[in-house]
DNA sequence: GTTGACATGTAACAAGTTACATGATTGA
DNA sequence: TCAATCATGTAACTTGTTACATGTCAAC
């Protein structure tokens, strides 16, 4: 499990109430991790019944700001120096790109890998697009920046490799 | 869902046992995705029942073995052409290695990145292994290959991420 | 006053993991 | 004959998604 290591990653950082959190999640982590408010409200009941994180302050429309315990904090570092880290990359758009060429008749190949381009090229985009405003707002905290920079230079990658199948594929009679 | 998909893309490649397509996650798929045999085997029962594969043979040991009908074909065709690709790369490492450096002590988060660069190092060893393999044995059918060389590709890039995190922690103090 | 963002929650379900369980066949 | 691998299955549990549900507050 991990929710968990991520909720005291961010709260580390900086307090926050469960909305923002799940917003964070997408903003910030949302190309790492993502998770949704009805996985993180509950995370948190069990996160202050554990003692790892506490309310620091509440707040208008019952809002509950939460922090991090120094039993927290000693969890969130245990994590990541002792703990066997969990390596897998599971990437759906890895699949579907393997699958395409291999197993498509050209024409509906081509069909699927161009969708794919497309798609990651709207993804490349839109995290360029974060980059820029983070760049024109230098004095606010974007402590999670490396989740953006981690797509910005995978998605290239992946970009590449559906290039080259589909030039593969232009070799090829429909 | 994309667990169905991924069955039906290997079945398509060639028809196997519910035990080989488990080993085939590990090995061909495991860089993109992975499944274990309790998750294979309900998966392969609900398939056959809505006609999407049938068994073609009976082997030792009360062995199926599976293959795609056309219905399956084109279920398979379908989610690649027609489907929005879900493009979330959820990755335990990216969350790491954004955590401990901005969380952690200079120490402790030295130690976790170096542990992470030790692992990251470790996966990559045993991808270029089994490429070598697949380089040795031209004869043998590697339809997934791919997903070595996306894990070829996609590691470095990380690695190189650790490494700039640790050569910002060399000038700090501990 | 009403729309939209803020804020929290639960229920039902789907997906994924770990553990338990069993039996067949092969090769040493 | 014994260990390893092949082969299949289920149960209990955790994780994650989607939908439903409610209420607060600010701005227009």
């Amino acid at each position: 499990m991990s929710l968990r290591h991520a909720v005291l990653g961010l709260l580390t950082w900086q307090p926050m109430t469960g909305y923002e959190l799940a917003n964070k999640f997408d903003v910030s982590l949302g190309n790492a991790w993502h998770a949704s408010h009805s996985q993180i409200y509950p995370e948190l009941g069990k996160l202050e019944d554990e003692g790892m994180i506490e309310v620091v302050a509440r707040g208008a429309r019952n809002s509950r700001t939460y922090g991090v315990t120094d039993a927290g904090s000693e969890e969130l570092r245990r994590w990541l120096v002792d703990v066997e880290p969990n390596r897998q990359q599971r990437s759906e758009s890895g699949v579907r790109s393997f699958l395409a060429p291999r197993l498509l008749k050209p024409k509906d190949s081509r069909l699927a890998l161009e969708r794919d381009l497309r798609d990651i090229r709207a993804q490349q985009e839109m995290l360029e697009e974060i980059q820029r405003r983070m760049d024109e707002d230098p004095g606010g905290s974007h402590p999670f920046a490396p989740a953006v920079d981690l797509g910005l230079r995978i998605n290239p990658v992946i970009e590449g490799w559906i290039r080259d199948q589909l030039a593969e594929l232009a070799d090829t009679a429909d």
